[in-house]
DNA sequence: TAATTTGGAGTTACCGATAACTCATAAATA
DNA sequence: TATTTATGAGTTATCGGTAACTCCAAATTA
């Protein structure tokens, strides 16, 4: 590839004044820029961005990590992200982590030898500290994107757990139901433990009780979830409506009740966090408490950006950003009344 | 951050030996390694590749551009790539073009600038030309997903355009439908121009007739495709069923049909190439021919990876991957039937 | 014992750019 | 006219690694 030393060459002049008319530098004569310029455009000259990332400690690279880019809210982050991060001047690293703490804590070596400038990321869990220590102690700048970490300050930006989750249960019981159950995930989530403990808030200022295995916690084996999910059907007093922590267990829940030949919503109602389908979707279906998930990847660029430009305060910034109510199909009053 | 040369002053030995440990080449006794190991561990020491790649001339970085993660089969394909690309130990630069010639021909130019190993790309369409030249002027290895470009051999990922149109309008044809409309693409990519031909085609072999207006080619303003759907609608003999070239045409063209009150199946089934919806929709309503997306990304890294390391032949490979029907809720018997 | 091989390093140059400094010449000023 | 200033460059060092070469001492072989 055609450096600046072959540019020089040519037009017999130093490395140095072709690196000036490339930066807009220095002092230039418009008739020596002028030639350097034609020079460059004949010889196809790219500026090698490694080369000017290494000395000038600066790598215009930002990471994004999320759990799983066919998952529609981290779909629709993803793009705001890497809109984001074009308009600023920056080129984004792509990373899906599972869920899984070894593939994320692979990633991290990734982005630290990568020298990237900033991370963008939804950890996995609480045990994610670990990794977002080693980040906060090379100094790279990053931002949490919908979790929280315990014992970790940082830039973040999150959805309203509480509210969302207060809107999907006030929803269910103005509808009728009195008998709802809550399919949450992991305790080493935030979320998980936010939405867990406004479903119990919410259904208390109801007055509605919680019997014995309507709080199911889900781990990320199906099998497991099918069987909750039949366990809560046997009960004597079986729910009305389900209300799932995320889009991921609602899936799986419907899956499992329809395998029971169970209807929704005719049978159970249905309802979750954040979007099952996309933008492409022409009937969507699930009721839900939907995040402005592109406005999540745009301001967590914007907000990685500023803290790396340092024209952000001192302190951690946190934007909670908040949901909104889609009432669709998978929702309806109580088959008893 | 730390360098070799901070692990080699404080081993007491050279920046050379520390190298030799991280790649485990050239001798070295147990002792010093071990020794060395300690310290880089102690160090929080990261190798910086950027430096490697500088004086490699390799930077273990591929590039990724697609029109639109959020379109699903992007999203899958995208998946697919960075699961590849992963196992085979690159890096994955994410761009999304946008369909738009101006976008691409940015991207192209950060990507070289970022002297990425290889690009796997879904390129706009046949004026896409000029940018692969680029490409291939700099000897950047490169695929391409989904569309051909006339004038350019490459490596390619194609769908069976061909046989999935045919699909398509067989099943309409079973249905009893016989006024069949298409809505196409710009016959500036390939994919659209195949799939008229093969709409073409398989209407002549079933021996009905195209009369003048059934078929569309779509830009991609929105306002046209109402008013190309109303006229469509308008005509003495409307059709009965519509096919569209792709899941972004669907898209629009189900919004339009029922912006005019008609109802998808039971006035008009509507039937498209690629899945509108991803994984995670509960309810699938198009009748599509499906393509693999998933298995797109990850074929294509690896023949871009062949590439780059030279275990592939000489010439080009193509590998053309077979489209499934999934008949679903959006195509049914004609009304009249 | 002398010559050769081998193990375990160190030295130097280079990848492609930029920062900081230097320097000659022409123009402006005293 | 002598001195200062501005213009338009060039030189050198450096970013953090690796390739290629060198080199010495111990071990092996003739």
């Amino acid at each position: 590839m055609v450096t600046i030393y072959d540019i020089a060459q040519k037009a017999g002049c130093s490395a140095m004044t072709v690196s000036r008319v490339i930066n807009n530098t220095g002092r230039i004569s418009e008739a020596t820029r002028q030639r350097i310029l034609a020079i460059m455009k004949e010889m196809n000259y790219v500026p090698n961005a490694m080369a000017r990332s290494l000395v000038k400690q600066e790598s215009r690279l930002l990471s994004l990590l999320i759990p799983d880019l066919t998952n529609p809210f981290y779909t629709s982050l993803a793009r705001g992200a890497e809109d984001a991060a074009r308009d600023l001047g920056y080129r984004l690293l792509l990373g899906n982590g599972d869920e899984d703490l070894a593939k994320e804590k692979e990633y991290i070596e990734t982005v630290l030898s990568a020298r990237v400038d900033g991370v963008l990321l939804t950890p996995t869990g609480d045990q994610s500290l670990a990794h977002l220590k080693k980040l906060a102690k090379q100094r790279i700048p990053f931002v949490l994107l919908d979790r929280e970490v315990p014992g970790m300050g940082s830039d973040q930006i999150l959805g309203d757990s509480r509210e969302g989750t207060r809107m999907l249960t006030d929803h269910l019981v103005t509808l009728g139901h009195r008998r709802i159950a809550f399919l949450g995930g992991s305790r080493l989530v935030s979320t998980a433990r936010l939405r867990l403990a406004s479903f119990e808030e919410t259904m208390a200022a109801h007055g509605l009780a919680l019997p014995e295995g309507y709080l199911i916690e889900a781990d990320y084996r199906m099998k497991e979830i099918d069987r909750q999910i039949t366990a809560l059907l046997a009960m004597p007093e079986p729910p009305t409506a389900l209300l799932a922590a995320n889009n991921f267990l609602a899936l799986r829940a419907i899956r499992a009740l329809r395998s029971l030949g169970k209807r929704v919503p005719d049978d159970l109602s249905v309802v979750c966090f954040d979007e099952l389908e996309a933008g492409f979707v022409v009937d969507p279906f699930m009721t839900v408490a939907a995040q402005p998930s592109y406005d999540f990847g745009v301001m967590g660029i914007r907000m990685l950006v500023d803290r790396i430009q340092q024209k952000a305060p001192e302190s951690w910034r946190k934007v909670v950003l908040p949901p909104v109510l889609h009432v669709r199909k998978s929702s309806g009053p109580p088959a008893s009344l």
